[in-house]
DNA sequence: TTAGGGTTAG
């Protein structure tokens, strides 16, 4: 496009700011954003909005802020994106914050609404519009600033109210920070301000992220229960009892992790997750022969999960890491070297491979060969070896980061003081 | 053209 005499416009930057959101792409991004700047699109609200997602999912949230904080008027994909934005970064309380600065300046634009409309009705709507936005200090010290003249009309038309994806950013920011009775409060809220009257019923994956919350915290009789009652489709069904099982595990109820795990059986889901999760099952519950039927049935049916690789940005290239390839990857010698001695200092740190962890082979010395050869422990050599000091490592990984990996992550971080951001896709 | 959660062998 560069090289032709095609110019490109705000929907060329937005879907390519997007696609380096996606890829967590930082430096492309940076570049992007400097050449929107030099063109005069940071007006834009769509390429705003997609800067603001691509700079949270990429660990910077105060460049987020910034810009959302500059934009003259945002919508509700604007602000679900902040509110998100904080909720992927353990930033829980501002994403609690700034939800609710927006539900004050929903309410404060629907009073005004009412009074707007009866100037409206008796004459002109614009007098009260330019009153309401350039004098009151209320509204900008509560964030209406921002909000453009137009915009601002269009609210006062038809009102900007939480939509269900952004209350499934508020109920993931309640669930990383434990905040249970704040994450209930907002799902019923749902239904009692939000919902009935504007059409926002909490719906399958609300729910869900209330038993994943509930599970984490140990109240597994309620998630259960929970549980129970939520009438979900097959797919989400799986994933439901797949949460179960896996909070279960971790908090050691066998006879949940049973109960879960039959209903996962139940439900005959024959894609690997679920055959992952059901032979997990057996194998804390010790039945090995059902975790070797089940492994021989998925060889059978030629059911595999995507092998697990991770990657890492140095300057303008990007290393590919895939897990056990430790001799044949980049600096592979190095990498092997400064595992091995780090794994000595985590030992001294009483690191030890946990029971629960959900890598399960009856022999243990399998067990830890398997866990350190993972990509993103290779990829994370790598990075020490190559990226300076005073810049953060940042991976990123097709699947979720394992249990172990992540405890191991944290130690190395204290031993070598360094930060380090993990994000799958 | 822009925004979501939860499960998980190698």
């Amino acid at each position: 496009m560069q090289e032709s005499s095609t110019k490109p416009n705000v929907f060329t930057f937005a879907t390519m700011v997007k696609a380096c959101s996606v890829l967590a792409d930082t430096e492309t991004g940076r570049k992007l954003h400097a050449r929107i700047e030099m063109l005069g699109f940071q007006s834009n609200l769509v390429v705003c909005t997609a800067l603001i997602d691509m700079y949270g999912k990429s660990n910077n949230v105060d460049e987020a802020r910034r810009i959302f904080d500059m934009m003259a008027y945002c919508n509700i994909i604007s602000w679900t994106s902040m509110v998100v934005a904080y909720a992927q970064n353990a930033q829980s309380h501002d994403a609690l914050r700034l939800f609710r600065e927006f539900i004050q300046s929903m309410y404060y634009l629907q009073n005004h609404f009412m009074l707007a409309s009866v100037v409206n009705a008796c004459g002109s709507l614009e007098p009260i519009c330019n009153t309401l936005y350039l004098n009151d200090s209320w509204s900008c010290k509560n964030g209406l600033g921002k909000l453009s003249l137009k915009l601002f009309k269009e609210m006062l038309e038809r009102g900007i109210r939480p939509n269900g994806v952004t209350f499934v950013g508020v109920l993931h920011a309640c669930s990383h920070s434990s905040l249970i009775n704040v994450s209930l409060e907002h799902l019923n809220s749902m239904q009692r301000k939000h919902g009935i009257k504007h059409g926002i019923m909490p719906d399958v994956k609300h729910y869900m992220c209330a038993v994943d919350m509930l599970g984490c915290a140990g109240r597994l009789d309620e998630a259960y229960w929970l549980a129970k009652t939520i009438q979900a489709k097959p797919d989400d069904g799986a994933v439901l009892w797949g949460t179960l099982v896996a909070t279960s595990i971790t908090h050691g109820r066998l006879d949940l992790v049973v109960e879960a795990g039959q209903k996962l059986i139940e439900l005959n889901r024959q894609v690997a997750t679920s055959y992952i999760t059901v032979s997990n099952t057996y194998a804390v519950a010790g039945k090995w022969e059902n975790v070797h039927r089940i492994r021989s049935e998925m060889k059978q049916k030629n059911v595999y999960k995507e092998p697990d690789c991770s990657w890492i940005q140095v300057k303008e290239t990007i290393y590919v890491f895939y897990a056990g390839y430790v001799l044949s990857c980049i600096r592979g010698n190095g990498v092997v070297h400064l595992s091995r001695e780090l794994e000595v200092k985590m030992k001294e740190r009483g690191y030890v491979q946990g029971s629960n962890d959900l890598v399960f082979v009856e022999v243990e010395e399998t067990k830890e060969k398997i866990l350190s050869l993972h990509g993103e422990r290779l990829a994370l050599g790598f990075g020490l070896i190559t990226i300076p000091k005073c810049v953060t490592i940042r991976i990123m990984k097709n699947l979720r980061m394992c249990r172990a990996c992540h405890k191991a992550f944290k130690l190395i971080s204290e031993i070598v003081k360094r930060d380090f951001v993990v994000r799958g896709m």
